[in-house]
DNA sequence: CCAGGCTTTCACATCCATTTCACGGGTGGG
DNA sequence: CCCACCCGTGAAATGGATGTGAAAGCCTGG
């Protein structure tokens, strides 16, 4: 065969990420994510079920730190969520922790009321 | 390098890759490829339904790293998507994920909507 | 030596990702 | 109620990655 791999697999929900082939499945289909969109889902995902700050996070994908004014986080942030809303909208899986960062888990889309889960 | 089993067949819609004797059949009739067009269907089709890079195509296909500035992987990969695209028009076969690479799989051609999940 | 196919290289077009900006809503303290 | 800060979000601006046609180089069978 080829190269050896790790076979790591990272699932949640009816997501699946497949650090070994840069490939993430939702719902068995493979989702086209760049580059930084791939990096956020998976150092959210690795850190599960810890609140990851911005600050983290960009040094981590952007292997940097986190300059004051950047919001190039929340951005894709957004465009992973967007992604897999698109795809997998019955659950969410970043969850906003005001002040603190953010957080990685498969939880159902509803919970109306005042949301503890994410507070 | 790719030593294989007398039986071994790939299917993919309409497509089907015989190894043993380097044969390709779409919707049954032989397709004519070059030695490098071969390789680089086989190589990406044996690794599906995985990412494969520029570099791990270039360094199964062409026996040596890709140089920087080097765009045969990209040439090759749009001389096998124009044979196969001529042959069966209504599935797509090789598809860019920017920025990592290639993956192989037999995908309706019809886009869906403005679906930007699967290239 | 020649012809034709294969391969490599190049230039340019196009598409996409990333960054950056702007605006607005939300929240909590005072 | 006002204000400071945090976060969501759309969109412009920018740069990089990929698609593509064609020229140029290679190789092999005849």
């Amino acid at each position: 065969m080829e190269a050896a791999r790790s076979d790591e697999v990272i699932r949640a929900g009816e997501l699946e990420i497949r650090p070994d082939d840069a490939l993430v499945l939702a719902a068995g289909r493979p989702l086209n994510l760049s580059v930084r969109e791939y990096g956020v889902l998976l150092a959210l995902a690795r850190r599960a079920p810890r609140i990851v700050s911005r600050e983290e996070l960009s040094s981590v994908v952007w292997d940097h730190p986190l300059r004051t004014g950047d919001r190039s986080v929340d951005v894709y942030v957004h465009k992973v969520r967007f992604k897999l809303e698109r795809v997998l909208p019955e659950a969410r899986f970043i969850h906003t922790h005001v002040g603190f960062g953010y957080r990685f888990a498969a939880e159902p889309s509803h919970g109306f009321h005042t949301d503890a889960t994410t507070r």
